[in-house]
DNA sequence: GATGAATGAGCCTTCATTCAT
DNA sequence: AATGAATGAAGGCTCATTCAT
């Protein structure tokens, strides 16, 4: 009863959630100031330490809040419909978004500040553990009943191959302007941890 | 000639980018002092602008250090021997090195840094540039002649596989403690880079 | 309306700039602190930077409110009574007031600074108009319905030549401390500008 | 013998001195670095050292010299030809001068320091001080044997009020950039300065 | 819940000055 | 006589955070 978040806070960090973001992709997490959040969000500088602790547990909410949005993706690609299309249509349209550069410099970012911030770490890692996770279970459901042929550490290693794609996807893209030539080259690796099964 | 820097500044210099890179491999770029940066190396934070023109100045040099590092490794991958083998190794070292992860978060404050940071932005591209260059040389050579087969968007396409491969293993490394599953996965799709010659 | 500021940010305001008036006074512009105006006035150093963009504006807005002392003064001036009178008495304490040196080197030291602070410089010219502009009106007020008979450039030479007396008195007085020997010879000098018609 | 400063010692005090002047016009004295002084005198910022006691030395001295020229200027008007003539050429020349603003400047910015600096103060009181006897000189010969008839604290007077004028001038062309319409008026002015016997 | 005035530590950077050579 | 590497104190300014209202 005494911390139960009514509604109204919890719209509220919503908005302080949107506005960080959004402060964050701009300048950068350090460069963003509290000021420019609030003012962004629409309230006070102070009432920002109503709903969360500090700086730090804003980018810790927001990094919670992407995590969601990656596992509703990865929840759509569950839905009827080839799974590697689905895929690759997916990592050609990262590897084309040039207008999210931002939002992958603040993905590194945060990276950059958990190695430095345990609770952040915290969060990053359940973060990861959780897209994993999922990302196992997507596997399967593309092997189909054939993924039992593989030994769980394949399909994790499988899962753990998605990761680094996505990522260097994101952190390439920050390294240079023009990726086109990536694109055909990502359909034989995604099919070779989506879709076959190898004595290799 | 005019600004000729004499070898004494050169190694003072060498100084400040040893500590600076240690400084921010511990406290991150912001976090990092310029005075714990002269105290780490030895010398006042005055002189340090004696030797660079400002903060900024010294993260990119150490990018471009780091760069040349990179280039020299690469360079030794040319050496006799089985490339693939060689850049397995490379790969399953850097899967296993935990100790690296602040100097992996540095690279990614670095990228996130350069996003809003033209000056930064531009030694990053130009260090990715040579990278991928002599990427290519690399994959052409592991090819040899088969590799006039291939289109050069190929080539450029596989050479930028690569650079998601080792970005990605940098970023995925931040976000989790064990990788180790990864290892068997990593050689077929190098493989697929270096040594095969597919119509798809 | 949108940056009205409240009247307590008015009164901080002007707490700000007595302290700092005095500073400057004190110590000159460069040489008196951030920090040391910040403890004169009794607020923090940060605090002020919420009332005053940086240290220029500060001494902007002391130049501001000095202009507009000087127009009061002139105001005064506009009452009854004999204007010749009045002025030579001004003068006459400007000449002995030797109290005020360090007033007389702000003034001196704003100037040179405004020779290289466009910002300021536009303050100080902006000033500068408006106290000519009511020189000349007392001048015409002075001369009462005679001032028809002069071109407007000869009222506006006499004016500025008010400007010269004043701002030599000014110089003068901080290069010596005994200027008594000058007092008798302001009165002619003054007449010609205030009470005379000539055709030279 | 011990503190005789040789020819070239003093040739090296006045490339300091011209590179400092210069220094000071175009940045003020304060933000005249010693390091952009010894460049443009094409010497090490330590020799200054050897050269000068320190920065407040170098203004000090420049004063001196600057005070030299002034006298040097008034023996001119000793020569043949109407004085007053001569002095008017002069004030309508400064009146006119808009480029000389920086030098301006820094006459009153030395004079804003010697408000605060007690050693630079006893250098502008003796240089006022030679310069106001040279004046009275100059008076005294341009009334000719009438000036017997007038007593020495009118001729003091007189001198301390071509001062104002100068100064003045000098001050208020930093304030506002067009005096034309002051000329015409220095002429009765300095007339009754230099020429009038008058019982008022 | 909400404001925004206020704090004060700490940052990057500059620069007069020194001194070993 | 001359250099320029080196110092270190100090300065202006920012900003996360607090708290009286």
């Amino acid at each position: 009863m005494s911390t139960a978040p009514s509604d109204r806070a919890q719209a509220r960090r919503q908005q302080v959630l949107e506005a960080a973001a959004e402060c964050f992709r701009r300048r950068g997490f350090h460069a963003a100031s509290m000021a420019e959040i609030a003012k962004t969000a629409g309230m006070s500088p102070g009432h920002i330490y109503n709903l969360f602790e500090n700086k730090d547990d804003i980018i810790a909410a927001i990094v919670e809040r992407d995590c969601e949005d990656v596992l509703a993706r990865i929840a759509e690609f569950r839905q009827e419909g080839d799974l590697l299309q689905k895929m690759l249509a997916a990592t050609e349209q990262a590897i084309d978004k040039h207008s999210e550069v931002s939002q992958a410099a603040l993905q590194l970012e945060v990276l950059a500040e958990a190695s430095r911030n345990a609770k952040l770490a915290a969060v990053v890692y359940r973060s990861e553990a959780l897209v994993n996770e999922k990302a196992q279970e997507l596997i399967q459901l593309s092997l189909g009943p054939r993924a039992d042929a593989l030994p769980p550490e394949e399909i994790q290693g499988r899962a753990l191959m998605l990761g680094v794609l996505f990522n260097g996807l994101t952190a390439l893209g920050v390294r240079r302007p023009n990726m086109a030539a990536l694109t055909p080259l990502m359909a034989p690796v995604m099919r070779r941890m989506l879709n076959v099964i190898l004595a290799d």
